[in-house]
DNA sequence: CGAATCCATAGACAATCATCTATACGTCAA
DNA sequence: TTGACGTATAGATGATTGTCTATGGATTCG
């Protein structure tokens, strides 16, 4: 159900993976959509790999739609999973820096610690 | 200098290098140490390949004394990067949620959305 | 019905990667 | 200095994975 870290992490790390994820915050797209907004750097099928790679992780909500399927990037289910790494890696942070620009958490310049 | 997302994805991608983040939460081990805590998982050449890819991805911080070399997982910098997936795939939770339990954000038995 | 469109699946191939054994390098101790 | 210890590196191998082309299944339209 909840994603594991593990899973999580393979499902994102791709850089193509990573641009199609791009391409699915905040809106809903069809899979030929995808292809087209990455402009020919992958073919269909290999579109269609990466979306059923990131609907196995739980990271996409697809809808179907007459012969097209709609894909949207799971905001809120993204958000756990990075939440349960940083409780799980990170846990003297957790309750804080998570979301919080960098400069606020090292200044630059900052040499402490 | 700050990891990008892929890097970051790749480093943490993988069982055992989370295993081994696990054991390095918190805490400083010579390599042999995370050899012993993994229980004979995996030999120790693996295990120096492995906190290589971390060191390379800025996630572990380095102590050399004599001819032992210490590790420990950077919390700092995981946080910061978890922070920079959030707030490029989920911006519409930057802000808030990261660390929220999920029960809190979708309560057991939820069907809404 | 028949053709076109959208998408998934199958199979092949190359690249990446996790792992091992063997070994080399640096440090400490006798 | 020599040997033991801790770690990194080199090279090989098997498994995983990203990508392609070809094709099949389902839906829509004329």
């Amino acid at each position: 159900m909840s994603t594991d870290p593990v899973t999580f992490a393979k499902a994102i790390a791709d850089e193509t993976r990573q641009e199609i994820m791009q391409h699915l915050c905040c809106v809903w797209l069809s899979v030929n959509d995808v292809v087209d907004s990455l402009g020919g750097k992958v073919s269909q099928p290999t579109v269609s790999h990466h979306l059923k790679k990131l609907e196995e992780a739980g990271l996409v909500l697809v809808r179907e739609e007459g012969r097209q399927r709609f894909y949207t990037l799971d905001q809120a289910q993204f958000t756990i999973c990075c939440g349960t790494l940083v409780r799980q890696f990170a846990p003297d942070h957790a309750g804080e820096a998570a979301v919080i620009p960098i400069d606020a958490i090292r200044p630059p310049g900052d040499q402490s610690e």
